[in-house]
RNA sequence: AUGGCUGUUCGUCCCAUCGCUCUUUGAAAUACAGGGGAGGAAAGUCCGGACACCACAGAGUGCCAUGCUUCCUAACAGGAAGGUUCAUACUUGUAUGAAACAGAUAGUGCCACAGAAAAUAUACCGCCAUGCUCCGGUGUGGUAAGGGUGAAAACGUGAGGUAAGAGCUCACGUCGGUCUGAGGUGACUCAGGCGGAGGUAAACCUCAUGGGGUGCAAGACCAAAUAUACCGGCUAUUGGGUUACUCGCUCAGGCCGGGGGGUAGGUUGCUACAAUUGAAUGGCGACAUUCAAUGCAGAUAAAUGAUGGGAAUAGCGCUUGCGUUAUACAGAAUCCGGCUUACAGAACAGCCUUUUUU
RNA sequence: CGCCCGUUCGUCUAGUUGGCCUAGGACGCCAGGUUUUCAUCCUGGAAAUCAGGGGUUCGAAUCCCCUACGGGUGA
């Protein structure tokens, strides 16, 4: 299986899942990057993301949206391993990734630390820790 | 040639791979294929409109905004062309720049400190007249030229006049008011007459003009989802009460509608018009009219990208054609017209400084 | 996206009908005194270009305009 396409549906636009997922799901950091995630039952997608950059940190919405971009596109290239590994075990996960540093790093170190990111959580699911 | 200022225009490009969003053909749907996909400021939200809903007899008061004139415009606190005043420059009547630039002669208020006095004028030192005198002064009256204070001192200079003085009078000027004549669409200008002179309206205010309120989270429709205070209607067919019974009345229930509470999506509004580009005509100009061509974002936890390679430009290094670094400000959210603010660099036009050559 | 409000010593604030304000108070800070010492207490001092820039005015924290930052609110 390689899709590395990311259409609107494996993206949240449910406000109510929002706020669940920052409410009761757990956390896995690797700064700059911090990742909010929730397992939940197989309905049909494996994988939900959403990504965030604060206000807080960057006051232009270029920046933003930049740090957005790349962190999209980091995702959509890696996702497939851990994207199998749920689909074997018929559950699905919801994933907020959230910028917290205060500086622009570049995509290379980016993919990096979101590679890192998705590795720990199919390990942490396989032995089922989570 | 170099540097600076002002204005106008532009504001990186190409290829490959993997993606996002809208749309067209086809289609149950996915997939595939074709086409479109950020800006001059998209920003600030400072003005003005379109559009939508709500409210609304008429008039006045209040509140807010604007404030030289004419024009442009859908409209404007925007723009164009002019007028006036001020500043600077010199060629001394021109150029450049700036101006919240209506009214202080409608009224009220304020003008700290200093100073005699801060606006009905007044009198500390003075000046003049005169009374008294111990000849040092002092009382009374007149005056406001000079001194000192202040940001500002009753229009400035000169002459006449006078006991001393004073727009008291005259001449030349400054300012604004009013009347007459001339020019101009008008602001205003010129000439003459009359009467006048502190500042402050980004103090209250007066005058003129304009303004109903709320904003696409406006509003419309569809689907889902239900506790029900309360109100109205229906109840042939439900039950209780009243009654001997029927009708009637009444209470409860049911249905419908309203009202109010709460949950939460979709569609629409939504992108084709004060549109863009080009030409012609009219106008000093802003701009208008006509003709032709073009179709040019529409997301909604929010698309318009990421990576690699090449080109262009700029800086640095030296091997002088290679290496390396960088590529401004900044991201649509109902849509337009302005204003303001941010901006690497490039091109063009005008003006100024310095240097070189003729 | 729309609308509204604020910014004053290190901190919290007063002053925002223009002049007494180059800005007052409290806590905190510094120095001295009191005490065997510390705290309390007493005395004195420093600390603000009133968010930044421009304008009006003789004069601006205050009036007007622009900019920056912070906050609130609207189904």
């Amino acid at each position: 299986m390689s899709n590395f396409s990311l259409p609107k549906s494996e993206r949240i636009c449910d406000q109510v899942l929002i706020s669940e997922i920052f409410e009761l799901g757990n956390t896995v950091k690797d700064f700059p990057v911090f990742a909010h995630y929730l397992l939940k039952d197989f309905n049909g997608k494996p994988l939900q993301v959403l990504f965030s950059v604060p206000k807080r940190n960057f006051k232009s919405a270029i920046k933003r949206n930049v740090l957005k971009r790349k962190m999209r596109e980091a995702y959509r290239l890696n996702k497939n391993t851990l994207a199998t590994v749920l689909k074997n075990k018929k559950q699905s996960m919801n994933i907020a990734f959230v910028y917290t540093g205060k500086e622009i790093c570049t995509f290379e170190k980016l993919e990096k630390k979101i590679i890192a990111i998705l590795d720990r959580l199919s390990e942490m699911h396989e032995k089922g820790l989570c």
